[in-house]
DNA sequence: GGGTACATGTAATCAGTTACATGATTTA
DNA sequence: TAAATCATGTAACTGATTACATGTACCC
């Protein structure tokens, strides 16, 4: 009963409210919902069912008639040990994987030094926060809509969860907004103080 | 030329920021600085540092005498294939892999319905709440210490992303705050509205 | 009945992690 | 000089992704 990978509790997880489902389904309730924070490929399920079964945690009900098919459902151990880690304090830290965020760090690489290095320095940084608006405005949309599903009922877990994603989403938005206007002194720069020579 | 994972871009990026290191070195730095929003084990640096030299984009200076050892170069083309990485339009997009919200996400399934199925679950989301506060309340204090060294100049990509992970604490605090202010109607919920009955 | 979208699965590959092993350098 | 700490690397394994292959249902 060593412990399992996070994407195993999110089968246990969406089993356990379900009862019973497809991989294929899981897939579509995934993106759904926690998709957002945390996705992986379809296939990925097919792995983390196996594993799961040949644990006990779960039953694959497979079908060979006619269409390959398998079901899935969650067993007693299976709950046992979802609501065990639902019970564990917090173990890995949080991980955010920006590749914006990434690029925006790296910029002053990319560039040869000297002449003037930190003008075009500046316009690319410029150019990428108006990307990341986009983006994250896109984003953000997506959420919107979400919210509209009827499972995603407000005061519930999982609207706060969508909720939260929405609040980053937006301090994402504002942090490329300042980027944007003044990308020659970035955010975490000196108090307020309008570009030099001012 | 075709694409490489971003941990790859790291490594470029890092050296060509340094113009020399060992996988060693390179971890160290990463800890210092990007580690918080995009880390993996040092181990992998070897692995990565393989591959890029494979491809020529950076070259593995190896001794062998006494002690093995490496020291890694970035070349003309790994500059050249990082600056198209950091001019591309982002790719991915950005992914939370936070195990604390998950767990909120998922604690309605962690608990038998019916009897006092919402007064278990709240009593569990406001332990969650508490332990999430605190850890984040640590890492933005591990941020705050980093904000000190002085390659985090104010105003600078480096600094800036490192601003934007302290933000992003604030923002879990507050929201882990919340939850714990209203387990009942957790954020996303109605307007405001303090608990029914009142 | 031919096309399109939905549904299902496997195999091969690649990335990421854990566990281990050991060499050099400082310090008590 | 023994212990502690810093530095270095590999091998084995597990997880995650890509690419592929095919079946079923509906729709025009």
């Amino acid at each position: 009963m060593a412990d399992l990978p996070i994407s195993a509790y999110v089968v246990l997880g969406l089993l356990a409210e379900q009862e019973e489902a497809t991989p294929y389904q899981l897939d579509q309730l995934i993106r759904r919902s926690i998709g957002n924070f945390w996705s992986f490929p379809r296939s990925q399920l097919y792995a983390e069912a196996g594993r799961l079964a040949r644990q006990g945690l779960i039953i694959e009900h497979r079908e060979e008639n006619g269409r390959r098919r398998r079901t899935l459902a969650i067993t007693d151990a299976g709950r046992r040990q979802l609501r065990r880690w639902l019970e564990t304090p917090t173990d890995a830290p949080a991980e955010v994987h920006d590749p914006g965020v990434l690029r925006l760090h790296f910029q002053p690489a990319g560039h040869d030094r000297g002449e003037d290095h930190s003008a075009s320095v500046t316009q690319a940084i410029v150019r990428l926060a108006g990307e990341q608006i986009a983006t994250h405005e896109r984003l953000l949309a997506v959420y919107r809509q979400k919210t509209e599903n009827p499972t995603m009922r407000p005061g519930t877990p999982q609207r706060a969860s969508l909720e939260l994603g929405m609040r980053y989403e937006q301090l994402l938005i504002d942090f490329w907004k300042e980027v944007l206007d003044s990308p020659t002194n970035l955010p975490g720069g000196a108090p307020d103080g309008p570009d030099p020579a001012t």
